[in-house]
DNA sequence: AAAATGCTCAACCGCCTTGAG
DNA sequence: ACTCAAGGCGGTTGAGCATTT
């Protein structure tokens, strides 16, 4: 544990890597793959540990790397991101393509700081500076009452104040997704609030001491299923997740109520949805929000995993072939564990004509209509396996439009 | 011109999580 | 249940360059 293992061998080069290294590594990986990173320096010839090289590929030699300074429009989203999901630098990076998590520290610490201290915004909580400083002096005084014995007080100031700030303050990503309202996608302003209130106060970001509030976990559970490439496909509500009508005796539907939407603790008026995140003549979906659907294809299939979490519970359906063995689910795991199942399993978005039963097999199958009209990869008889291929083959223009969508109903009703 | 200061960013450090044995 | 290797992540450092004094 601790140090790396690696980090005690003698004799490994330290510092910037040489024109050599890098060519040394480059072949190495072009060839043969990087593998077991700690395998790599032996086999390209390098001085230098695993960790490393598993850097220097990542962060430097990666061909998929984006160069240059970053876009207004960059900058924007990552501000935005980090009001949701604090330092998680890496989730960030996530949709960002072409840039790593160093990179957008580096930005963030270097510039994207000094710029919203400028603004008076405090970069760590993203409030105005001088409703932070208000903050602050109630802490200090309740600590300092605290310290000298008295223990009453009113933290009614400051917890107004926060919720004022919910409101004002420029909206999140999430909350974009939060102001989807009711439409022909069946898709209920209050399905996300109830998912906000089932996934609220799950945990707690150490490394920013920001909580991670249901709008963080959401997010990253969202953004998990984005990057599956089909999570917002016709988003359903949660008496379409199982098609109820759906009559096929081998289908095993869930006996677990979904969460309600209809007691939201949420009542106040949803947030105007970020402008970077709006498709409309006056804010046009960029080149940059492409390409975020456009993600690499081999980060994509990897995030297919879920398929095996998804696999295993009496709520959700066998998916077979997929992975008979599954994994297990914890038990103690409650229906919002359940959420981030179905947020991250891109079959359970589907519409009505989702669910299907593989015609041999009895197992169940992600099937549209929708779909099937629009991506002719699809034919009648596939098996689960083949349905994933499909997917794999098409997530990224099924999930782009899919993305576009949504922003055009989203933009369409709220403004 | 030279020293001081500021800035950027590649790389390292150390901790955590995961999975294999 | 435990150990350990490996990968991943966020925080930090420091070399090199730019700007200011």
């Amino acid at each position: 544990m601790g140090r790396h293992s690696c980090c005690y061998k003698q004799k490994l080069r330290k510092g910037l890597w040489s024109p050599e290294e890098d060519e040394k590594l480059i072949n190495h990986i072009t060839k043969f793959g990087h593998g077991c990173w700690s395998s790599v320096p032996k086999l390209a010839g390098l001085q230098r540990c695993g960790k490393s090289c598993r850097l220097r590929w990542i962060n430097y030699l990666r061909p998929d790397l984006k160069r240059g300074a970053f876009s207004q429009e960059e900058e924007n989203l990552i501000i935005e991101l980090h009001e949701v999901l604090g330092n998680k630098w890496s989730q960030i990076a996530v949709q960002l393509p072409g840039r790593t998590d160093n990179e957008i520290k580096n930005l963030w610490n270097s510039s994207i700081k000094k710029k919203l201290g400028q603004r008076g915004i405090d970069p760590n909580t993203h409030k105005p500076l001088s409703e932070v400083e208000k903050e602050e002096k109630i802490n200090d005084k309740a600590s300092q009452e605290s310290s000298s014995g008295l223990n009453f007080v009113d933290h009614s100031e400051s917890i107004s104040t926060t919720s004022n700030s919910n409101q004002n303050h420029p909206p999140s990503t999430l909350e974009f997704f939060l102001n989807k309202s009711n439409s022909s996608s069946n898709f209920h302003v209050q399905d996300y609030y109830g998912l906000y209130a089932n996934t609220k106060e799950t945990t707690t970001n150490t490394s920013s001491n920001k909580p991670l509030d249901g709008y963080s976990t959401f997010f990253q559970q969202l953004n998990y299923a984005q990057n599956a490439g089909i999570a917002l496909m016709n988003p359903p509500t949660s008496s379409l997740f199982f098609n109820p009508t759906n009559n096929n005796s081998n289908m095993t539907t869930t006996t677990t109520t979904l969460p309600s939407f209809s007691n939201s603790i949420i009542s106040s008026p949803p947030p105007k949805p970020p402008l970077n995140l709006l498709h409309s003549s006056e804010n046009p979906i960029t080149s940059y929000e492409m390409n975020k659907f456009h993600n690499n294809a081999t980060d994509m299939q990897n995030n297919y995993s879920f398929l095996e979490n998804a696999t295993t519970t009496n709520t959700i359906s066998s998916w077979g072939s997929v992975s008979d063995s599954g994994k297990s689910i914890k038990q103690t795991e409650t229906e919002d564990i359940r959420w981030n199942e179905y947020l991250q399993t891109p079959f359970l978005f589907g519409n009505n004509n989702a669910i299907q039963s593989h015609p041999t097999s009895g197992q169940n199958m992600y099937r549209t209509a929708e779909i099937k009209s629009e991506n002719p990869f699809i034919v009648e008889g596939e098996n689960s396996l083949n349905t994933i291929s499909f997917h794999q083959q098409n997530q990224q223009e099924v999930s782009l439009q899919a993305f576009q969508r949504l922003q055009a109903a989203t933009y369409a009703e709220y403004y």
